[in-house]
RNA sequence: CGCGGUGUGGAGCAGCUAGGUAGCUCGUCGGGCUCAUAACCCGAAGGUCGUUGGUUCAAAUCCAGCCGCCGCAA
């Protein structure tokens, strides 16, 4: 089949690897145009857009798909293109009804959550911030709504008490590879069966603000270990940035302590709302490297009840 | 030229303002002790103090440039 692949950030990395060493033609990569970013607001090239240049793939990154020139420059593409095939995996844009129709078997997402459950751009934020216990990857025929397609192939992979965002966003990205590569397989066979999503069990991943990364020790110990695995954490420390991005419950309760107090100093455990503390795993202070917690606390000496935040 | 931090043995840091002996908490290695629920004691190895140049009798420390890492902001 000759396919177009669309996607931007790493999570599409593993499915556009799937395709281009698969037996298929990908004739064409779409990703968001380069932003700047970082310090000195470098451009960075997007990491679909480093691997699809790797194999040589032609690469378009059209502000839009909807409105404007670039809208009909791709739209010509595509048509020039014919693929037989779209899929598309974290892109960041909504594609018009045009393109959801032009290939011959439509378009395909990969979405990083158990459909129709977590619809929408922050899947994998959100089930750690509501602490589930399982999620996975299902593909889907594209409909025009956001997410809310015919389901194709869909795998479960139970979550680690202590998972955090990055270790989880690997494994399902790996994952989506992975139901990329059977779905297409069966869509080549002919023996996908759509399965139409329940709305009524559906919701929704909105996208993650800056602030709600700010730890509050108002709140229980488990909601504050879920934020830190969820979006990282932050919290000041002597006036300092804290970022904090693993953490684990810590065994005991500590009711006399004030909330966001240093009740462990030699592993770092914090008073929460609840009574609980969590332990801060690894930390990155403003300006310095990202360190596990054993080598902060060797350089930095907190002192019983400290308050943090 | 967006704002700012930082670079010191393997790790995390102090020392720099007021230049003059390389320090702390660990780790590693050797030895001792023995059960102290991340053990304790003794000893040892290991550092061109990011880099280049300048000032000076003398620079980790002061000055200038360069390189690297990072936080904020986008």
């Amino acid at each position: 089949m000759k396919i177009v692949f669309m996607g931007t950030p790493d999570f599409a990395v593993p499915c556009l690897r799937t395709l281009a060493e698969s037996s298929h033609e990908v004739a064409a990569v779409f990703t968001q145009p380069d932003k700047p970013k970082g310090r000195g607001y470098k451009l960075i090239p997007t990491p679909v857009k480093a691997a699809a240049l790797e194999y040589g793939i032609p690469v378009y990154q059209p502000l839009s798909l909807r409105k404007g020139g670039d809208a009909e420059e791709s739209m010509r593409i595509l048509r020039d293109t014919a693929p037989d095939l779209i899929v598309v995996t974290a892109y960041g844009q909504i594609l018009p009804k045009e393109i959801l129709e032009l290939p011959k078997y439509g378009c395909i997402n990969i979405h990083a959550s158990l459909l129709p459950k977590y619809r929408g751009a922050a899947p994998i934020n959100w089930v750690l911030l509501n602490g589930e216990k399982e999620t996975g990857v299902t593909s889907m025929q594209m409909s025009e709504g956001l997410d809310t397609g015919d389901m194709l192939i869909k795998r479960a992979t139970p979550i680690g008490e202590n998972e955090t965002y990055e270790e989880l966003y690997a494994r399902l990205s790996a994952m989506g590879g992975e139901v990329l590569a059977e779905t297409i397989d069966a869509l080549e066979k002919g023996t996908l069966a759509p399965e139409v999503q329940d709305d009524s069990l559906s919701c929704y991943s909105p996208m993650i603000r800056k602030e709600m990364s700010a730890l509050d020790f108002t709140k229980t110990a488990a909601e504050v270990h879920n934020t830190i695995r969820g979006v990282t954490g932050f919290t000041m420390l002597e006036g300092k940035r804290l970022k904090v991005f693993a953490s684990e419950l810590a065994e005991g309760s500590f009711d006399s302590a004030e909330n966001g107090s240093v009740v462990d100093t030699k592993r770092f455990a914090v008073k929460c709302g609840d009574g609980r503390a969590v332990v801060f795993r690894e930390v990155q202070p403003e300006g310095k490297k990202r360190m596990k917690t054993e080598d902060f606390l060797r350089g930095k000496k907190l002192s019983d009840g400290e308050l943090l935040g």
